[in-house]
DNA sequence: TAAATTCATTTGTATATGCAAGTAAAATTA
DNA sequence: TAATTTTACTTGCATATACAAATGAATTTA
């Protein structure tokens, strides 16, 4: 179980790089981007939990997409927001459409409805364990 | 699906970690040591192979282990044989349980029917991509 | 058999991630 | 309201892994 869901991790991993490769990011740094245009503002707490990666993580991954002049970060208090750029925004179609051929590219691999069902499954056991 | 898949893999790293803590070596470490125990003289491309790992990932694992005097690696021509050492054997029952107890950690968790269908899934899907 | 190719492994370097500790603000408590 | 605790985030450091290039041996080809 354990090298399985690693080497299932990595397989995607693998194929989520190469899917991203057009628009220059990483499949993280990609997700994280469409979050914070279509949430403008959105914090890295409630990114943590969407997108099921540490605060650290995030906070590398915003990092990383601030030199990129993709997303800006204002701090007020203790709270931070998420900003896309105007540049940042630019890239919304690209990122959907590589997010939808993504998607699809399992999703033919696998059929619909199994992936659809792995992935329910792969997340109810996440929770359990 | 992408966060999905490696979201379930880093929950089984934590868990894998705890449970390999006993022995203290990290959980790849751990079932590198078993096989080569079990199947003295295993070559890295088998290890490699059978861990779903690459090739560049065994040999630093096989170097780890070597510090820690726990296998020896022998070069003749191009291939490379790794054999426990009387101290890595004399781990072998510790390894076992660990391992036992590992396995039972999550099919308590999820059933044993469902952790041995997930595990297929998982597998049969790793291969399809 | 000399040259070219393939194979098994290692090495240099890079990425993705997290934990534990640190910081600073906000909320709670006394 | 001063002191404490909690919250939200960041930073320093560590681990797990892979890719691409390097090495050196074995195999194939010409």
């Amino acid at each position: 179980m354990y090298f399985a869901s690693g080497a299932l991790a990595r397989k995607m991993e693998k194929l989520a790089i190469n899917n991203w490769k057009k628009v220059g990011l990483s499949p993280s740094h990609a997700y994280l981007l469409i979050m914070a245009i279509e949430e403008p503002g959105i914090q890295p707490g409630t990114l943590a939990d969407e997108l099921q990666l540490s605060p650290s993580t995030i906070t590398r991954l915003i990092e990383k997409l601030e030199e990129k002049k993709l997303v800006i970060r204002t701090t007020e208090g203790k709270l931070t927001n998420v900003y896309p750029t105007p540049k940042g925004k630019d890239l919304h179609p690209q990122l959907k459409s590589c997010s939808a051929e993504f998607n699809e590219s399992y999703t033919t691999i696998l059929g619909k409805e199994e992936s659809t069902r792995l992935v329910l499954n792969i997340n109810r056991i996440t929770d359990k364990l």
